[in-house]
DNA sequence: CCCCAGTCCTGCGGGC
DNA sequence: TGCCCGCAGGACTGGG
C-alpha cells in the first residue's frame, strides 16, 4: 500500500523522465474495468502529446509530473498502484502507457492490481486547489514537531486514526502509524487532547525516523508482493517492520510484550500494549 | 467544521 | 475440487 517511502520512491525510480517529450498516451487492452484518467483520454491527449516533463515531484502520496505547458499529471496509486519506467509485474493489469522520447526511457507506465488508482492532469490553479496546503497538510518529512502538534492537538479523534489524515499531515497511512506510534511508544488508542509535548516531540522524531530508514530501504513489499520500485524491484522494509503485520510475536523494542492487533476506524492497527501504554485514569 | 461509515476495486485465503 | 465470503486500506462522499 503506497504511502510516503512508497511513493518517494517512485518517484526517484522515475526521475530520469525528466527532459523526455510525451509523444503519446494510450490505455493498454485491459478486460478489467478502466481505472479513472480525467480528463478523459481524448482531452488528456490533446494536453500532453508534445510537451515535455520538467519535473517529478511527490505531494503526499501521489506522483507529480510536471510538464512545460504548466500542467501537471497527477499519478495516483491508491492501495495497489506503481509507477514504473520497466517491465510491469505483468501486462493484465497495466492500465495507462506514456509513450517517451529524448530521455533514458521509452516509456512511464501506470500499473494497478486493484484498479482504485487514478490518473488526472490539472492545470496549475487546479492543483493549487486539490492539493496545496489547504486541502492537504503539510508534508510529513517536512514539518516540525510545533506544527505538528498544532496540526493534531485539537481532533478528538484517537492518535493513530489522525496520523492519518492527510489534511491534517500528508503522507503517512496505515502501516507505517503503527511503526511511527511503536518506536515513539505511545498509545495508539491515545486522544489527541491527551497526547503531552514530550510524546508530540517523540512521534515526529519516529515520523522521521521510521519514513527516512523506510525510504533508504525503497519502501515495504508485503506478503502479496505488490508494492515494487519503478524498475518493478521488491522494497527491503518490510525486513524491519517493528510491529506491522507481526502479531504476537516478542516485541522486539521491550523483549517482552507481544504485538497485539486492533481494529481502528476499520483498519488494522498493531503495538505493543507494554511499550504503548495509556496513562492511567484517576478515579 | 468535524467526524464516521460506506463505497470503489481485485485477488487471495479460509471455511465448507 | 470449487464456490462464496470476508478482508486488505488508499481517497472520496454523504449524512449526522
Amino acid at each position: 500500500m503506497p504511502e510516503l517511502p512508497e511513493v518517494e520512491t517512485m518517484r526517484r525510480g522515475i526521475a530520469g523522465v525528466v527532459g523526455s517529450q510525451i509523444v503519446n498516451v494510450e490505455r493498454t487492452p485491459c478486460r478489467l474495468k478502466p481505472i479513472r484518467v480525467s480528463p478523459q483520454l481524448s482531452a488528456f491527449k490533446r494536453r500532453t502529446i508534445g510537451t515535455t516533463i520538467t519535473e517529478v515531484s511527490r505531494v503526499g502520496k501521489r506522483v507529480v509530473v510536471v510538464l512545460d505547458s504548466g500542467d501537471s499529471i497527477i499519478l495516483e496509486p491508491r492501495m495497489t498502484g506503481l509507477v514504473l519506467v520497466a517491465d510491469p509485474p505483468n501486462e493484465d493489469h497495466l492500465r495507462l502507457r506514456f509513450y517517451l522520447r529524448g530521455g533514458k526511457s521509452r516509456e512511464l507506465l501506470f500499473w494497478d492490481r486493484r484498479g482504485l488508482g487514478s490518473v488526472h492532469l490539472v492545470r496549475p490553479e487546479e492543483f493549487a486547489e486539490r492539493y496545496g496546503l489547504s486541502t492537504l497538510g503539510p508534508d510529513a518529512l517536512t514539518l516540525t514537531w510545533q506544527i505538528m502538534r498544532e496540526r493534531l492537538r485539537s481532533s478528538k479523534r484517537e492518535i493513530k486514526v489522525a496520523l492519518l489524515d492527510q489534511g491534517a499531515i500528508a503522507g503517512i497511512g496505515n502501516l507505517y502509524a503503527s511503526e511511527i506510534l511503536h518506536l515513539a511508544k505511545v498509545h495508539p488508542e491515545l486522544s489527541c487532547t491527551e497526547v503531552t509535548a514530550a510524546q508530540w516531540k517523540r512521534i515526529h522524531a519516529a515520523t522521521l525516523e521510521v519514513l527516512e530508514a523506510a525510504i533508504f530501504h525503497e519502501g515495504s513489499t508485503l506478503s502479496d508482493g505488490t508494492y515494487r520500485n519503478a524498475l518493478n524491484k521488491e522494497g527491503g522494509y518490510q525486513n524491519h517492520h517493528r510491529v506491522y503485520d507481526r502479531e504476537e510475536e516478542v516485541c522486539t523494542q521491550c523483549g517482552k510484550g507481544h504485538i497485539q492487533r486492533i481494529v481502528q476506524a476499520q483498519r488494522s492497527t498493531f503495538f505493543c500494549a507494554r511499550c504503548q501504554r495509556l496513562p492511567r485514569k484517576r478515579t
